[in-house]
DNA sequence: AATAAGTACAACCGCTTTTTT
DNA sequence: CAAAAAAGCGGTTGTACTTAT
C-alpha cells in the first residue's frame, strides 16, 4: 500500500496560517478550484504541503462554513448522535450542516464532554459514572446504556450495509461518476442543496440482497461510511435507497440480513412500530416473521430506556423524547451559558441547572420515570425526535 | 501588575481507505 | 493486479487567549 509520503520536507511551513496565506490560497481555489492538492501549494505559491492546504480550507476556509458560537439545536444535535454514533465526527457533522468536523470534535472535547463528566456521566459510554467497583451505580442506567450500544451495533450494521450498496451501486452505473466534483463539492458539503428536502424515498425497494454484517466491525464501518456521502450525487441519480430510506427502514434493512447479528426481532418490530409517523408503510411481512407486536413487551427497547432515571426529561416533557429530555438537561446544565436562547419548551422543573451526580433525576420529580407503562408515547416521541433529526438532515447523509 | 493555571481551537500526525496509474 | 498517490478520519498537540491567584 501507498503510504503519503511524509508533509515534512524542508522548507515547508508549518503552524497557523496568516492571513497573506489564507488570501493566497482563497484566491488560487476561487479561480482554478483545488486539484490536486499535492500541486497547489507551488501554484498557489505556498510554502505549505498540499494536505496542510487542504485541511486548512476544508476546515477553516471554505465559503460554507458556520463558525462560531454553537447553538442549543446544534448541541443537543451532537449529543444525540455522539450517544449514537460514537466518536465518528464526521458522521455526525453531516447532520449539522456548515459545522466541520474538526469543529465539532473539538467543541465535544471542550465544552460538552466536560458537561457530561460534570453530571456524572461517562462522555464515552455516556452511561452514569462507575463505582470504586466498576459497577453501575444504577441498574436501569445500565439498561438504558446498553440499549444505546446496541443501537449504535445496529447503526453500524447499517453503515456497512448502505456502504456496500453504494459501492455496487456504482459499479452498477459508473456513468454519474462523471460529473466531475467541483470547486465547493468536498465531502463535508452535508448543507448543499438537496440536504433538507428528501426524507422520504421513491426509489426502487427492496434493496439488493445484502452479505452478513458484522455490527461489531466499526472500524471498518466507520471508513466505510465516508464513501457514500463522497458520492452524493451520484447517490440520487442512481437511486440508492439507502439513502433516502427512514431510520428504521434502514435499520431493517441491515438487520434483517444480518443472521448473526444479535438484534432481538421483537426490538426491530419496535422500530416498524413507532417509526413510522408519516404512515408511509412498508411491507415487511416479506420476513417471514409473524406479527410480534403483541410480544415486544419483554424488549420494548424505550421501555428500557424510560425506566432509566436518567431520562427523567421524557416524562416531564409531553412530546418530548428520551433524548431530548436527557440532552435538554444536559443543555440546562449550560443554559447560563448561552446568550442566544432558543425556543424550546420550558419544561424543566426547578431543578438546579448544576445538578452533579444527581443530574437526570431532578426532572423526574414531577413523574415517576420508571412507570414504564406511561412511556409509549415518549418512547415513540423518542424515535420521531431521531426520525426528525435524521431525516433534517442531509440526505446524502452515510449514517442515515 | 505579574504569572500560573485553565481553556479553546487551529493545525498537525499518523493511520486507513479509496482512487488512480 | 500492484503500487503509488490522494483523500478521509480521529487522536493529539501547540499556542494564543482568558481567568484566577
Amino acid at each position: 500500500m501507498g503510504r503519503s509520503p511524509c508533509c515534512d520536507k524542508v522548507g515547508l511551513k508549518k503552524g497557523p496560517w496568516t492571513p497573506e496565506e489564507d488570501q493566497k490560497l482563497l484566491a488560487y481555489i476561487e479561480q482554478h478550484g483545488h486539484g490536486s492538492w499535492r500541486a497547489l501549494p507551488s501554484k498557489a505559491g505556498l510554502q505549505r504541503c498540499g494536505k496542510s492546504c487542504r485541511l486548512r480550507w476544508t476546515n477553516y476556509l471554505r465559503p460554507d462554513i458556520k463558525r462560531g458560537k454553537f447553538s442549543l439545536q446544534e448541541e443537543q444535535t451532537i449529543i444525540q448522535l455522539h450517544a449514537l454514533l460514537g466518536n465518528r465526527w464526521s458522521a455526525i457533522a453531516t447532520h449539522l450542516p456548515k459545522r466541520t468536523d474538526n469543529e465539532i470534535k473539538n467543541y465535544w472535547n471542550t465544552h460538552l464532554k466536560k458537561r457530561l463528566t460534570k453530571m456524572g456521566i461517562d462522555p464515552v459510554t455516556h452511561k452514569p459514572k462507575t463505582d470504586a467497583l466498576g459497577t453501575l451505580v444504577d441498574g436501569h442506567a445500565a439498561k438504558t446504556a446498553a440499549n444505546l450500544s446496541h443501537m449504535a451495533q445496529w447503526e453500524s450494521a447499517r453503515l456497512e450495509a448502505e456502504a456496500r450498496l453504494v459501492r455496487e451501486s456504482k459499479l452498477r452505473s459508473s456513468s454519474t461518476a462523471a460529473h466531475h466534483h467541483l470547486l465547493i463539492s468536498d465531502h463535508h458539503h452535508a448543507s448543499s442543496s438537496s440536504s433538507t428536502t428528501t426524507t422520504t424515498t421513491s426509489s426502487s425497494w427492496p434493496p439488493p440482497p445484502l452479505h452478513h454484517h458484522q455490527p461489531t466491525t466499526t472500524t471498518t464501518t466507520t471508513k466505510s461510511a465516508p464513501n457514500s456521502t463522497t458520492n452524493n450525487n451520484a447517490n440520487h441519480d442512481l437511486e440508492s435507497p439507502t439513502s433516502t430510506l427512514s431510520f428504521s427502514e434502514n435499520m431493517m434493512m441491515s438487520t434483517t440480513n444480518s443472521s448473526s447479528t444479535t438484534i432481538p426481532t421483537a426490538t426491530i418490530e419496535l422500530f416498524i412500530d413507532n417509526s413510522d409517523p408519516g404512515g408511509g408503510h412498508e411491507d415487511h411481512n416479506d420476513r417471514g416473521e409473524e406479527d410480534t407486536k403483541g410480544a415486544v413487551g419483554s424488549l420494548r427497547l424505550h421501555d428500557l430506556i424510560f425506566q432509566s432515571e436518567e431520562a427523567p426529561m421524557a416524562a416531564v416533557l409531553p412530546g418530548a423524547g428520551f433524548m431530548e429530555g436527557f440532552t435538554d438537561l444536559l443543555l440546562q446544565d449550560n443554559s447560563h451559558e448561552d446568550d442566544d436562547e432558543q425556543h424550546r419548551p420550558i419544561h424543566h422543573s426547578s431543578s438546579s441547572p448544576d445538578q452533579g451526580d444527581e443530574a437526570g433525576r431532578g426532572g423526574g420529580g414531577e413523574e415517576d420515570p420508571g412507570d414504564v407503562d406511561g412511556h409509549d408515547d415518549e418512547g415513540k416521541s423518542y424515535w420521531n425526535n431521531i426520525l426528525n433529526l435524521v431525516n433534517s438532515s442531509p440526505s446524502d447523509s452515510p449514517m442515515f
